[in-house]
DNA sequence: CCCCAATAGTTGATATAGTCAACTATACGC
DNA sequence: GCGTATAGTTGACTATATCAACTATTGGGG
């Protein structure tokens, strides 16, 4: 390749990754896919994490992120219970199977990270994620 | 966002970055996505470029690329031939249409880039970008 | 207290993107 | 000429994403 330009390397990349994790996920897994293993970082990491704080984080159409938890109860690996003070809002909580395969997940994941991150510096690394974080901010609405 | 991850974030600019794309390009043209435009710009920039060029630069599958190249014909915007030496290439050509529009195309792009890299510096977009190509090759295949 | 707009989530239908395998046609080495 | 490699096409399928309509609940104003 020449010169590679922003957008076909943004593209590819995005690709590749996916194909990645992808691999990784099949290899070591379940039928989990990328965003199945976002949903579980942002339950993971949300108190109280509702279908909502999913769609928030992830810009993507609540009808996906519906299916998609759908899929996850389905496993097992989350539960979802009803809020007390608000009966709409359901909340999603791991599994006792869940936390196991998350804690496997992130051992996977980590590897998938490192084989990317291979003869890159810490510091290329964070600044490739800010740059990132910028771009994402620039463009979004 | 507390500390963004390295996945999250190339997640997240890949789905914005693919939604930007489109928006831009939807309102500005007919029904192009990113993958038609990679597939333009490849064809612009390869001289005698047959499908398997875009095959070999993309990555994607070549029936992907055989029905994507198809669309674009069938649009007008670019023709086929057959290369005289060997008859099973397929040299692929911009349309007067094509060229009219491409250069239409890259006045948009152009608009989406400098969106998305506002508040960056030549260096840090420099570095960006050959930080993905990094990690772009730490995965392939 | 009841109505209504707003919010959380669900579902069906459909569109878009990506993958796999089988197939045709041509080319090239021997 | 024959077998194998290469370029491209096609069908069938799966995965992802999007839109719009719908239910159930909530909280606020009359």
């Amino acid at each position: 390749m020449p010169q590679t330009s922003l957008s076909s390397a943004l593209f590819t990349l995005a690709q590749s990754y996916r194909v990645t994790v992808r691999e990784a996920i099949n290899a070591n897994e379940l039928g989990l896919n990328a965003l199945h293993v976002r949903c579980l970082h942002i339950i993971a990491e949300t108190q109280h994490c509702t279908a909502n704080d999913i769609v928030a984080k992830t810009g993507r159409d609540k009808a996906q992120i519906a299916r998609l938890v759908k899929e996850l109860i389905k496993l097992e690996l989350v539960s979802k219970c009803a809020d007390k003070n608000d009966k709409r809002c359901l909340i999603l909580s791991f599994t006792e199977q869940g936390k196991t395969l998350f804690s496997r997940l992130q051992i996977a994941e980590k590897q998938v990270d490192s084989k990317l991150c291979e003869g890159l510096t810490e510091t290329q690394i964070t600044e490739f994620i800010s740059t990132a974080t910028t771009m994402i901010n620039n463009i979004k609405n």
